[in-house]
DNA sequence: CCAGGTGTACCGTCCGGACGGTACAGTTCC
DNA sequence: GGAACTGTACCGTCCGGACGGTACACCTGG
């Protein structure tokens, strides 16, 4: 489909250059495609950026679904390899599409509106044993997706899977997780 | 200083309409201030988003510098305490601003370089008791800090406060910290 | 069988407007 | 007296989007 090849082109120019870089005729010339071809299949700018940010919080709701077993604690489990593999995949490229098309979607407050509620179903699922636990080792592969993002190699692989192996372990023994009287402790 | 009105000026535009609303009219007209006067503390677009990245970086460090003690893992307690400062104002914008700026330096590829070099220094610091545990910490609070942007009032004050305890709690008791026999492990 | 029609996918040019930046002659305030 | 502006007028470029074609596969009715 050609629609998908003129995503890639313009994640492309996104991760390689910026938001700037991200023209009609930029995208169309880099596809292969005129720049009517183009509108055709994305009748104005935003509906492009649009596209490009749903088919980003597809792919990862996907990533996810598959990886997950349905068990306790399964969902966040799944959420943190599908993380991981793409964080530490060998194409750099594939880590920094989430920076690309977010910043693409910065551009316009209402483009981000669906990276805000997929960021909330994201966040806000609790079907794990401790959700305090599972709430931080998400927030956790979050910031190192979106640290790598700025940094590329950041962390090399050895230091990736000890972070992985780590967060895997707290899931499954968050150790102490009594409150300590909640509001009352100011 | 006029100068830090007009970085004030451009980071709500920034948070509030997005990038393409940062134009040069824009920030002089909503900082009280002509054209002319903008170009004459920025000279181009570019040294205005260059300085508003700076202004965010100078921040941060400054507020972890003002909390660290100079104790073994002091550094990591003092990162997690800056950074539930910004994200629990009241004002909402105050978390917002990264978000915004983090964008506009995504124009250009360039311009993200100051913040690259900041995301190493911050993650790879490594002055802690346990440098794996301190790396999750500081993960997790850079992915609250980036959920948050994106979904205001993700957490709620007290749900932010049971996290900001359980993230102290694991730097004080890591727990578990043994390896599992590091690659060999597979 | 085939003229005529129809919808889909795409091409290439053109235009209006916005925006970054320049220039420069004043003005205000320390 | 000069640094820190104001205000206006202007330029060149770039970009989004409109629009009028084109190619072609696939029907459809006589």
């Amino acid at each position: 489909m050609k629609r998908d090849l003129l995503l890639d082109a313009a994640e492309q120019l996104l991760a390689e250059q910026g938001t700037t870089a991200l023209t009609l005729a930029a995208v169309a010339t880099r596809a292969g495609v005129s720049k009517g071809g183009l509108l055709y299949h994305f009748p104005t700018k935003d509906a492009l950026v649009k596209a490009l940010v749903q088919r980003l919080i597809d792919e990862f709701d996907a990533a996810v679904d598959e990886r997950a077993d349905g068990s306790p604690g399964g969902y966040t489990r799944a959420y943190v390899d599908a993380t991981f593999d793409i964080v530490t995949d060998r194409d750099p490229h594939r880590a920094r599409r989430r920076w690309a098309v977010v910043a693409a979607a910065a551009t316009a407050s209402a483009l981000a509106d669906p990276l805000r509620e997929a960021t909330r179903r994201w966040h806000r699922r609790d079907d794990d044993t401790d959700v305090v636990t599972a709430r931080i080792v998400r927030l956790a592969v979050d910031g190192l997706w979106e640290a790598t993002d700025y940094a590329p190699l950041l962390f090399d692989a050895e230091e990736c899977e000890q972070l992985r192996r780590r967060l895997v372990r707290l899931l499954e023994d968050p150790g102490d997780t009594s409150e300590v009287a909640g509001t009352a402790a100011t």
